[in-house]
DNA sequence: AAAAGTCATTTGTACTACAAATGATCCGTC
DNA sequence: GACGGATCATTTGTAGTACAAATGACTTTT
């Protein structure tokens, strides 16, 4: 949902245009939904459609519905607010310093526990990627191609902690920040900056030490971090 | 879902039948599931609840559909594993001991750090309410009330880190671990072993310590922990 | 044999009709 | 007049039908 294109599946758009109506608070929580014949109408689609939509947004916690009550929007804390949609509707409606913040402070929770549980637990094969992706960083030639290779990298570590829901957080949080900032991303000239903390990284790993992929994982992205935060403020104050 | 009770909507049971298929693995990744007018028919459904249910199974990233094709049973990489519906479907099938261990791995990433999070930023009326958990815990008169204590504790210390986020995931999380034992639960006899380091927990963040707090949650988690690996591969012997 | 067109199958959307639940209302009783 | 219960009205829940849209499979043409 919410990437680009002009949505073949009709619910699929009702889906994210209420959804992005509620998560931006134009549906205030506790807020009653019309009827779903007037919903329907309103959108242009028949109520069938409106009710395939309804249901997922149920899924994700946002709404509510009894008979004859109708559909009200529930609190923020029963929302499934690690689902990638509910996330990208918050990343769109207007992303308050807070929010960014919170996604920030969770990676830089995930990935230093995940380079150590890597450290852990890899076994040949996972290193071997690891360190095909560090290779690919030395090589890059250019920004799109360290880019590239830096995700590589992280995807590669968070696979090796063969931890499903390890993997499957960090990948939700790694794309929600992607939409205010390339992760990691530098300026051209001095993109490989990070290089020797992701060897740091890579070579604890390999060398089976936990505590040292923490540690340098923990470097890399307050480092990180504390860039993202100097765009974001700079992102916001333009807005 | 998955939550006791005779179903009152259908397509919620239906969503639940299916669900735990999939994630239970009858029909495996890749598998294509039988057209929906047949599947209707064998759930004794109509048409029209079936799909409601097939698009929230979509949204959760279980299956994929498409016109002609059919829908098929995506890859578990696509799943939202941490949707709370799809863990408890894992905890309902056979869940594996890896499984289990990665539910605790994320529970020792994620409560340390909330630890060290709320030590950071709490505010006066959360601290009070953890003190207030903690009292609640000291006095606690019998194992019921010890564990209801103890569990308003740790949401309370999830409150006090003030980012939404942490706190979805950890309720999934413990919500998830709690199909298998109650959270930090002992013996009757000596269930108020770990009121100590509730209180260099507690304490921590009263100073605002994040390292202090940090280690002392780790204890208590990694405690905590060893004695559910225990009780997980009693459990696991008697099934 | 390759390309283009046709067909058949399956999902997508719309609409209608009625069942079920339940808040609101009305009525009767005390 | 107040309380309790039956009734009503409204809204969602489920079923079923009909057709549109997409697309894999097949057939025809060159």
């Amino acid at each position: 949902m919410s990437k680009g294109q002009p949505v073949r599946n009709l619910h699929k758009h009702v889906v994210d245009e209420l959804g992005q109506r509620i998560v931006g608070g134009l549906f205030a929580p506790g807020a009653s939904l019309p009827r779903e014949e007037a919903l329907a109408e309103s959108m242009v689609v028949s109520r069938t459609a409106l009710r395939e939509a309804m249901k997922v947004l149920g899924a994700k916690g946002l709404i509510e519905t009894r008979q004859k009550t109708g559909s009200r929007v529930r609190d923020k804390q029963h929302w499934n607010q690690l689902d990638a949609d509910v996330l990208n509707w918050r990343c769109a409606a207007m992303p308050t310093d807070d929010f960014i913040a919170q996604l920030v402070e969770m990676r830089e929770i995930v990935e230093p526990a995940a380079a150590a549980s890597a450290a852990r637990n890899r076994d040949r094969s996972q290193l071997a990627r690891i360190n095909a992706a560090y290779k690919a960083m030395a090589a890059a030639a250019d920004l799109d191609a360290w880019v590239a290779a830096d995700f590589e990298f992280h995807e590669a570590v968070l696979t090796a902690t063969n931890n499903e829901l390890l993997q499957s957080l960090f990948h939700v949080i790694a794309t929600a920040l992607q939409t205010f900032f390339q992760l990691s991303a530098r300026k051209a000239k001095d993109f490989k900056y990070s290089l020797p903390l992701h060897f740091e990284v890579s070579d604890a790993i390999r060398l089976r030490r936990p505590d040292a992929a923490r540690e340098a994982m923990r470097h890399m992205v307050t480092d990180s971090g504390s860039l993202m935060q100097a765009r974001k403020t700079r992102r916001v104050t333009a807005a």
